[in-house]
RNA sequence: CCAGCCGGCCGGGCGGCCGCGCGGACAACUGCCGAAAGGCGGUUCGCGAGGAAAGUCCGGGCUCCACGGAAGAACGGUGCCGGAUAACAUCCGGCGGGGGAGACCCCAGGGAAAGUGCAACAGAAAGGAUACCGCCACUUUGGUGGCAAGGGUGAAAUGGUGGGGUAAGAGCCCACCGCACGGCCGGCAACGGACGUGGCACGGUAAACCCCACCGGGAGCAAGACCGAAUAGGGGCGGCAUGCGGGGUAACCCGCGGGGCAUAUUCCGGCCCGCCGUCCGGGUAGGUUGCAGGAGGCGGAUGGCAACAUCCGCCCAAGAUGAAUGGCCGCCACGUUCCUGCCUUUUGGCAGGGGCCAUACAGAACCCGGCUUACAGGCCGGCUGGCAAU
């Protein structure tokens, strides 16, 4: 696991999960809203991307969503807690954002002290 | 060579590394779970967006609902003729009208003697009539009578042009054109043609109501089918429990209590009452299916002017569901721009080198046939006009 840490980031796909992920904590950014969840267990982090219909057409919404799996697969896995779940809500600027931006942009997000905070308090009740 | 018209096609290519979705294989290598079947991985192989996938505007397939058949009413749609098609508002071939020098392009193109309505303003007059300026004759100079050629108004003014004629004029007369009617000829038809007759009536508007002919039941893959937790609630069975007192064999009844509901609150009055296990049925989350072999694609032959049809051969080509087809790099093509040299009267062309961009519109969502709209750049074919050369 400590080699490959990628493939450990799971996807979140049902609505009630990212509505879960919701009542977390929100860290509003240049790129991007995170919202980070809780789910009071061990297993690997998981991480899910909403892309509104404002930000674009269809084309521009996927490859906003694209662009983002991509920074996630490169360094942010590196830096996700295992329990939490992640929702990313992008936003139109990442489409002329270089990946470097991007990187260290989510990079210090999930560094925040209160993304970590929320690994470990289990009081998410 | 330049300008233009029409039709068809492409819409980056090759390679490397990493990653995603679906399917296959596991003979070989390998991790975890499981008694096993097997499952979750790993490895490996194959496939993986469009010409519009878009808008959701028409037409179908498919599914469910409704319905005895048929016809009609209402409502909606279509509207020259013939053909193609599963069907269409689509396509093909014609006809008619309009535009262009031409190749060609455009048309919501049935009916106005079934009826109703409308035409502002201007104008003398807008659908049965009329005369402002004007023209002519007469005149007592006030007018009276005749006329509609010319002017003027309007989107539209009562057939047009030319000639004759007349006081001036007028289909009053004549020729041609138009129009109406009649039969004839050609064409499946829309329609066309020549001929004869008639001096010409019957104005426009139906993307106004309307009339006529034809077509149409409704909703949609979130259709529909199947499996189906947890929790709450319903029902069956079993077990336990079911305040105190009185009556009764018992079901139960009465009194005093407890909790909850409705009422702003209180009292009276009203209504309701437990736990555990197990099974059944409905049903939610979730999952499976529908869901990729079809009016399928490609090539050829035959028939047809064509749309298309028939036959033969080959091929199988995405299947996601908070939604896979991406990221990075190299080379090349294409484009653009700069510099140098040569050619050319110029626009410009060729060669070499450098820089930039490395792409437009846009992402399958049950599936087909169309329409419409968006689109950087490029290729091919046919045709028209002009210039030059032969």
């Amino acid at each position: 696991m400590p080699d490959n840490p990628k493939s450990d980031v799971g996807r979140i796909t049902k609505r009630s999960e990212f509505l879960a992920v919701q009542r977390g904590d929100r860290l509003r950014g240049r790129f991007f809203l995170l919202e980070i969840g809780n789910r009071g267990d061990d297993a690997a982090p998981r991480v899910g991307f909403t892309v509104t219909r404002k930000q674009g057409n269809a084309v521009e919404r996927n490859r906003i969503r694209r662009r983002l799996r991509e920074v996630v697969r490169n360094t942010g896995a590196r830096d996700m807690c295992a329990g939490n779940d992640y929702v990313i809500v992008g936003r139109r600027e990442i489409l002329a954002a270089s990946f470097e931006d991007l990187n260290a942009e989510l990079s210090s997000r999930l560094r925040n002290p209160r993304a970590a905070k929320g690994a470990n308090s289990h009081k998410a009740v």
